[in-house]
Parts: structure tokens; C-alpha cells; sequence
DNA sequence: AGAAAGCCTCGGCCGC
DNA sequence: TGCGGCCGAGGCTTTC
């Protein structure tokens, strides 16, 4: 679930932290997966003070004295402090939490815990994480950056939708923005890349940032529009043209045959 | 039983 | 025809 509206909500709690200094630090294998070894967490955690919390796309920072840990939480990840949820609930999973779903995570001097619960673990830490493959962050994407974002170098280049969840390309947009944001522009999610217009390429831009902070007031990216015509058979809540369904960029895609051109 | 909102790797093939 | 890089498929993992 956690796309970069979560990830947001988990960089506002986390940012609490700022100024406490870590004491212990613990991971399971799978959150660990790439780190040099499992035990490398702890070490590397142990005694540091966090200077400041920020957010990259899905990628969650905080900055201590001297690295610079990292958090991508996966399909089901969710960022606890002292129990506290930094969402309100999961859409898929379960909407409850359990100890034995607690991956792993840091204790502070001052007695606070700051644990990702994970269900699927798919979430993973990471050590100075390299940014540089990241894109640009969806939530303060300039129109000269998203017409890098659009541009191919051959051909009509990937479906725009593959295009959208590209994090090279562009950071934070996950499968359910990606749908909605596309829903909004009413355009087609399997046409080419460069294939876009002008004018085009303006509605998918405002559509970005409409659906960002529309999503964001209401409170999830599982909140969109589109949302209630996600599955086999559906009608277009916006128009009843029949909304279609195909996995594009490697996720299942939704879209309007009628309004998304 | 099948599909799931993320990410990573690998192999095929596209276009120069 | 050769090559680099792009792009999609598949896998990971567990749950409902």
C-alpha cells in the first residue's frame, strides 16, 4: 500500500524523532536483505543521533550524524512509533497489527521505539541509500521536470503508465496514483509515452498534482476516484463506459474504455 | 485459488 | 550483424 502519500505520513511521525539518539537497532533477515549482514543494522545504528527525517519518493530518511539510514517499506509496510500508526489502515492486509509482524526497527535513549510493522516482508532497510537512481520527487515535481520525466529516447517509448511508475523517472507514484492520475486526464494508460500532446501532457500534469494532494487531503492513495471500479466487470463511476483491466508497466491496470483515450 | 498498492533481476529484443 | 540499453515478465513473500 504504501505509496509516497504513506511514505509522507510516515516521514511526519518520524520527523518526532529528530534530535534523539539511537540505542538499539534490530532487523530480520528479510529487512536486512541488503544490508552486508543481518547484524549490520545494529551495528551501524547504535549510538547515532538523528539529525533530520526526509523523504524521497517511497524512501524514507533519516539523517544521522555520519549515514544515512533508510527505509523503503514494500507492499504492506507500515512505520510505528510507540504503537502509534503512521496511517490510518491497510487496504489490503490485515487492519489490525501484531508483534509477530514487527520486522525490526530502533529504540531511543529517551525509551521511544520506532518499528516497521510488515506482514509480506517486503520491506527492506537500507545504509546510505543511493539517490541517484531515484527521479525527481513526485510532490514537488516541476513541469520542466516532468516533461524529462515524458521524454523517450526511441520510438513512442513505454506505455505512459509504465512510464509513471518508473522510479528512475519519477519517484513516489505507485500503481493506485498511477490509475487515478490517468483516470483524471482521461488518457489511455497503454498509449506510447511520446505519443502524448502538448495539451496532453498539460492535463496528465495538473492531473499529478490534483490527485497528490486531493489523495493526500482525503487520506491514502487507496482513496481515488477509480478506486470503486477496481475490479472484473466494473462501470466507470464517472461516465458507465466499461472500465477495462491489463497489466501494464507489470501491474494490473484499470481504465475507462469511454473517457480514457 | 488467485491476486495483491513494491522492488529487483534477468533475458529478449529494439533501434542505431 | 553487433551491441548497449530499454522494457516486460517473473519472482520474492505472506495474507485474505
Amino acid at each position: 500500500m504504501p505509496e509516497i502519500l504513506e511514505v509522507d505520513s510516515y516521514r511526519a511521525l518520524a520527523q518526532r524523532v529528530v534530535g534523539a539518539t539511537i540505542t538499539r537497532g534490530w532487523a530480520d533477515v528479510y529487512l536486512a536483505k541488503k544490508l552486508s549482514a543481518p547484524a549490520a543494522w545494529s551495528r551501524v545504528v547504535r549510538g547515532r543521533s538523528v539529525k533530520s527525517v526526509s523523504r524521497r519518493g517511497k524512501l524514507l530518511l533519516l539523517e544521522t550524524d555520519g549515514v544515512t539510514l533508510a527505509v523503503r517499506f514494500g507492499m504492506t509496510g507500515v512505520l510505528l512509533l510507540d504503537g502509534e500508526a503512521g496511517i490510518e489502515g491497510l487496504f489490503y492486509g490485515p487492519h489490525e497489527y501484531r508483534a509477530q509482524w514487527l520486522r525490526g526497527g530502533l529504540e531511543f535513549a529517551d525509551g521511544r521505539r520506532l518499528v516497521v510493522h510488515d506482514p509480506r516482508r517486503l520491506a527492506r532497510f537500507e545504509v546510505d541509500p543511493d539517490l541517484g537512481a531515484l527521479g525527481p520527487d513526485a510532490l514537488t515535481l516541476t513541469r520542466r521536470e516532468f516533461d524529462r520525466v515524458l521524454t523517450v529516447e526511441r520510438g513512442e517509448g513505454p506505455p505512459i503508465k509504465a512510464r509513471l511508475l518508473d522510479q528512475a523517472r519519477l519517484a513516489g507514484v505507485g500503481n493506485l496514483l498511477g490509475d487515478e492520475m490517468l483516470f483524471r486526464a482521461g488518457l489511455d494508460p497503454r498509449r506510447g509515452t511520446a505519443t502524448l500532446t502538448g495539451d496532453e501532457r498539460t492535463r496528465l500534469y495538473r492531473s499529478l498534482n490534483q490527485t497528490l494532494r486531493t489523495l493526500g487531503r482525503r487520506g491514502g492513495s487507496h482513496l481515488g476516484d477509480h478506486m470503486v471500479a477496481r475490479f472484473a466487470g466494473a462501470t466507470c463511476p464517472k461516465d458507465g463506459g466499461a472500465m477495462r483491466s491489463a497489466t501494464i508497466g507489470g501491474r494490473t491496470t484499470f481504465w475507462c474504455s469511454r473517457h480514457q483515450k
